[in-house]
DNA sequence: TGTACATCAGTGAACGCGCGTTCACTGATGTAC
DNA sequence: TGTACATCAGTGAACGCGCGTTCACTGATGTAC
């Protein structure tokens, strides 16, 4: 690749960049203006343009180009483990989910606020992302013993659920981490006694799911009406 | 209360109704401008300031004053039923729900889009409407015999959960519902088909969660570390 | 290797437009006597 | 009941500002000979 062209991509990033601290700041995506991102990039407005389309375009390529990797942290994260017990899995899973969460807040920020937001183009690019990692993850889950018995159609049906469980932790997690991070004269002990009761709230939710899916009949028929 | 007063709640009403409106159109509420909405109302922007100091506060007012009735639904639609058998009755509070949602589709749309959206104050609003009708819920679902064993805290638990859930179907059915409405060249039985799937996936998916709530045992301890 | 030309990421001025907010106003409704 | 004044929801002009987009440009990098 040529210097010019790796210069490019590296001002793509760039704007990826600035999407992502932009949308920090509580702003949603589809209420940051083109001459924002610009000025966080550094560049003149008109630069845009050699790079994308709009904004829309912008912001199907982050999710595309960016989120995806993300996203295969919540294959490991939710391969309710085979060695250990199943409870105790369970536990350590959504420790695991929610330090990754920890790690990169910006892109689990931006996945959950754009999710239902504003921009058509984006929400059906996190949508298909979401989708094909809940085909995956339904894979995955053959794997662990306690859910063998159910078949392929339910497994998918029980990781999209419970994508969408761990979906709705993060703003609430993110937000203790937050306060953690920047609000110097709030007690350190407490929100880290705010995390771990958050974490076993979140155990316990999983694992009313998973328990369930454990004494699931696929066999059973879903009766619809009377 | 006199016509003066009345005439002023009328048009108070009206904004809310802009704002869902416009919100309908595929646009976030933090990207809605207060001319917009004005226009949408049919007054001058200056009397705007009649009402609101910005569009901060009317998104607030939007959620503390249209919004929490709305909520109310959850309560009827998620109280498992007390005659009827257990599977039965999850079907058909899911068949209720997503009714309910169909009715009132702008309402159900502005709160999952705005849940975790651009506004802080609008945030704030949603999640605390949300935290008061899962404690409501909670204690609701003591009335269920199958959950009577677990005791009020992890009820809390799976009431949170389950609105999660819940939540997490709006959208797509939304879409369907839509076009259901719009599109007059795609098949009517084509649409109603989907949604008879759709139905069946969610109440598969509440089932794993009851299912697991069902065979709950409070008692039993959390172990978050190994 | 050296030269002459092509490419193209980023520049900077300019545009028309919708924005939020100010201000003094109007005229219908409400109130006091 | 009739009159004189107060209230206040909605008006309309005006403002400065940031917006998206256009255009001709610059100058460093890449390519052909």
């Amino acid at each position: 690749m040529s210097s010019r062209e790796q210069k490019k991509l590296q001002t793509r990033r760039a704007f990826f960049n600035a999407v992502l601290d932009l949308c920090m700041t509580g702003q949603s995506f589809s209420s940051i203006s083109l001459r924002q991102v610009t000025r966080e990039v550094g560049v003149v407005p008109t630069a845009f343009y050699r790079h994308f389309d709009d904004m829309e375009a912008l912001g199907k390529a982050l999710v595309l180009e960016e989120l995806g990797s993300t996203l295969v942290i919540l294959q490991d994260s939710l391969q309710i483990g085979r060695k250990r017990s199943f409870d105790r899995q369970i536990a350590k899973s959504i420790q695991l989910f929610l330090q990754t969460v920890s790690d990169k807040p910006r892109y689990w920020q931006f996945l959950v606020s754009e999710r239902f937001g504003g921009s058509e183009a984006v929400r059906k690019a996190i949508s298909d992302l979401l989708k094909m990692h809940s085909e995956i993850l339904g894979e995955d889950l053959a794997l662990q013993p306690a859910f063998v018995h159910i078949n392929a159609y339910d497994r998918r049906l029980l990781s999209e659920a419970g994508i969408n469980m761990f979906f709705s932790w993060i703003i609430d997690w993110l937000e203790l981490t937050y306060s953690e991070a920047h609000d110097d004269e709030v007690d350190l002990t407490e929100i880290e006694n705010k995390k771990q009761l958050m974490l076993h709230n979140c155990t316990r939710q999983a694992q009313m799911l998973f328990y369930g899916a454990y004494n699931w009949k696929s066999s059973e028929e879903t009766r619809l009406t009377d």
